[in-house]
DNA sequence: TCCATTCTGTAATAAAAATTACAAAAAAGA
DNA sequence: TCTTTTTTGTAATTTTTATTACAGAATGGA
C-alpha cells in the first residue's frame, strides 16, 4: 500500500469485518481520538465496555502484533500532527477503481465547487455577508423544492449566530401574512435554482413593492427573481447526472456563515457559549431523570 | 481559584531547583513535548540520557507520588487540547492567511471533500446504492438538527426515483408509529453527526431490534448508533469554522443518488418524464387562469 | 431444535514497567 | 586535602500491564 495509513482510518475501514465487541470498542476510540487510546490496555477496555483481550484482539486485526506496537504509530502519528498540521493531501490516484461511479461523481462536484466559489464577485459576497450580519435587520429565509433544504439549513445555522431569523413555511398560501411583517429593514433571502417556482417570483415581487432588500442565490441561468433583487450569488448545479447538485450551493452558504462569524465573533462566541451550557444542562438533566 | 498550572510550565518554574540531570532531563522534555514525555520511564530516561531513577525523582519533584500520577495529568491536559470548537476556531483565526475568507473556505471545503469521497469504502458505497435502489424494500430517513437537512434533501430527490421513501417527522415523539410499519424489508437511512442525539440512537436500537436494516452516514467519530448499524459511510465535517461542515455529506449524498439512478436509469427515466408533463401541465393551467 | 462455530469475558501467566535499595561518584565545605 | 553530603546509576524487587488459555454464551446453519 502506497498510502500511509492513520490509525483512524484503519479503525474506519476495518468497522465492516468486525464483531460487535470490536465495534463498540472502535466506536470509542474515534469518538475522542486519541485521548481515547492513550491509556493502558485495561483502561481502555474498561472506557469502552469491553474485555482487555477484545482490545488485544483488535489491535491484532487492524495488522499490528500487540498493544506496544499499536501504541508506537500512535506515538509517531501524534509525533506528525505536531510537527506539521497542515502536512497532508490524499490523493486520487491510490484509488483502485478510477472509473468507480463515485470518483466519476467527485471529480465532476469538486470542479463545480472551484468554479462556483473561485468565480463569486468578493464585493457582492461582503455586501451579502454583512447584510447578514446587521443585527438590527430581521432576515427571511425561502426555497423551492430541493432549495429548501439548503434555506432550513442557512437558518438553522445562521439562528446560532443571530436572532431575528425566520425560514417562510413550505406552502406558499401561508406566505401573505409574513409579509405583513416585512419592510425596509427587512432582508429576504431566496434560493431558486432551475426549475424557477412561479410562487417564489411572485413572492419576491411583492417583497420587492414593500422594500424588502432580496438576497438571490441562485444557478448560472439566473432565476426570474433576479429582476427584483439586489444582490445575486451564482452556484454551478450541473453535474453528471438527471438533475442538478446543491453541494457548491451549500459550500456558498457555510463560506457566508463562517464570513458573517468572523465579523460578530464576539457575540456569536457567547451565544455559543451559553448554547454549550444548554447542552451540557440538558445532559445534566436526562442523566438526572 | 488560582490558574491551574500546567506540566511545562511546572518545569520551567522548577528548574532553577533542579540538579543537574534534572535539568538534563527538564530540557528535553520541554524541548519537544508533549511528545518527549508519551513513552515510558525507562524510555524517557534512555532519550534523555539520564537513569530511570532520575526521572522518578524529578516528578516526584514536581509533586507527583510517581509516574503514573504524572502521566494522568497529561493526559488531561491533552484531553483539554482537543477540547471545544471555539478553541478550533481562534487557532485557525490566529493562522488566517492574507487571502478573501471564501478563499480560504474553498481550499478547506475541498480539501474536505477530497478525504470524503476518495476514503469511502467503495464496496460499502455500492452496497449502499443497491440496497436503497431496491425499490422492493422501503426507505425511511431521519437527521439531527443539522443533518436533518441533508435528510429531507436525500428523500425529495430519491422519491423522484421511486416510491416508498419516507422522511420521519422532526420530533422524536412522533417516531413510534413510524416503527410500527417497519420490518425485516425496511431500510433505515440515519444522519447522525457530533453532537450525537440520544433520541436518534434510541430510535436505531428499537428499529435494529424490528430486524430494520440501518445505514448510517456520520463524521468520522462514527456516532454510536454505530453500534445497530449494518452500513456506515463517513464524511469529514471540520472546516475554520466553530462548527462543522455538511457539504462533503450532501456530496456523499448526491453521489448515492447518482449510483441508484445508474442502476435504475429506464425507470427513473420514465418517472422523470412524467414529472416534466406535471410541470408543463401546472404552467400550462396556471397561465390559463 | 440441535449442533457446530464464533465471540467474549474471566482467570492465569508472562512480560513490561515503576520503584526501591544500595553503592559509587561528584560536589561542596572546612 | 580531607571529610561529609548530595547526586546518580545499577541491580533487585515490586507492581502493573499485556497476553494467552479456557470455558461459557451467542449465533448461524442444517
Amino acid at each position: 500500500m502506497t498510502q500511509f495509513q492513520t490509525l483512524e482510518d484503519k479503525l474506519r475501514m476495518a468497522m465492516s469485518g468486525m464483531t460487535r465487541a470490536e465495534r463498540q470498542l472502535a466506536s470509542h476510540m474515534l469518538g475522542n481520538f486519541p485521548l481515547s487510546v492513550l491509556g493502558s490496555v485495561s483502561e481502555i477496555a474498561q472506557d469502552a465496555g469491553v474485555s482487555a483481550p477484545t482490545v488485544v484482539r483488535l489491535v491484532r486485526k487492524l495488522g499490528f502484533s500487540g498493544y506496544p506496537e499499536f501504541r508506537m504509530q500512535l506515538h509517531e502519528e501524534m509525533g506528525e500532527r505536531l510537527a506539521s498540521p497542515i502536512a497532508k493531501h490524499e490523493k486520487w490516484a491510490d484509488n483502485s477503481q478510477p472509473d468507480h461511479p463515485l470518483n466519476r461523481f467527485a471529480t465532476s462536484v469538486i470542479d463545480n465547487l472551484n468554479q462556483t466559489l473561485s468565480q463569486q464577485d468578493l464585493r457582492v459576497f461582503d455586501t451579502v455577508a454583512g447584510i447578514l450580519a446587521d443585527k438590527s435587520r430581521p432576515v427571511h429565509l425561502m426555497g423551492g423544492r430541493l432549495t429548501r433544504s439548503v434555506a432550513e439549513y442557512f437558518t438553522t445555522a445562521l439562528h446560532v449566530m443571530r436572532s431575528d431569523v425566520a425560514l417562510l413555511p413550505s406552502l406558499p398560501n401561508t406566505w401573505p401574512p409574513a409579509l405583513l411583517e416585512m419592510s425596509e429593514r427587512d432582508v429576504l433571502v431566496i434560493f431558486d435554482i432551475r426549475r424557477y417556482e412561479p410562487s417564489i417570483m411572485q413572492f419576491a415581487e411583492l417583497a420587492h413593492a414593500q422594500g424588502v432588500e432580496i438576497v438571490l442565490l441562485t444557478d448560472r441561468w439566473i432565476s426570474p427573481s433576479a429582476g427584483v433583487a439586489q444582490h445575486i450569488l451564482t452556484s454551478q448545479v450541473e453535474v453528471p447526472s438527471a438533475w442538478d447538485t446543491i453541494v457548491p450551493m451549500v459550500a456558498l452558504v457555510e463560506a457566508l456563515l463562517s464570513a458573517i462569524q468572523e465579523r460578530n465573533w464576539q457575540e456569536t462566541r457567547e451565544r455559543l457559549d451559553r448554547m454549550e451550557r444548554f447542552y451540557e444542562d440538558m445532559l445534566l438533566f436526562k442523566r438526572m431523570r
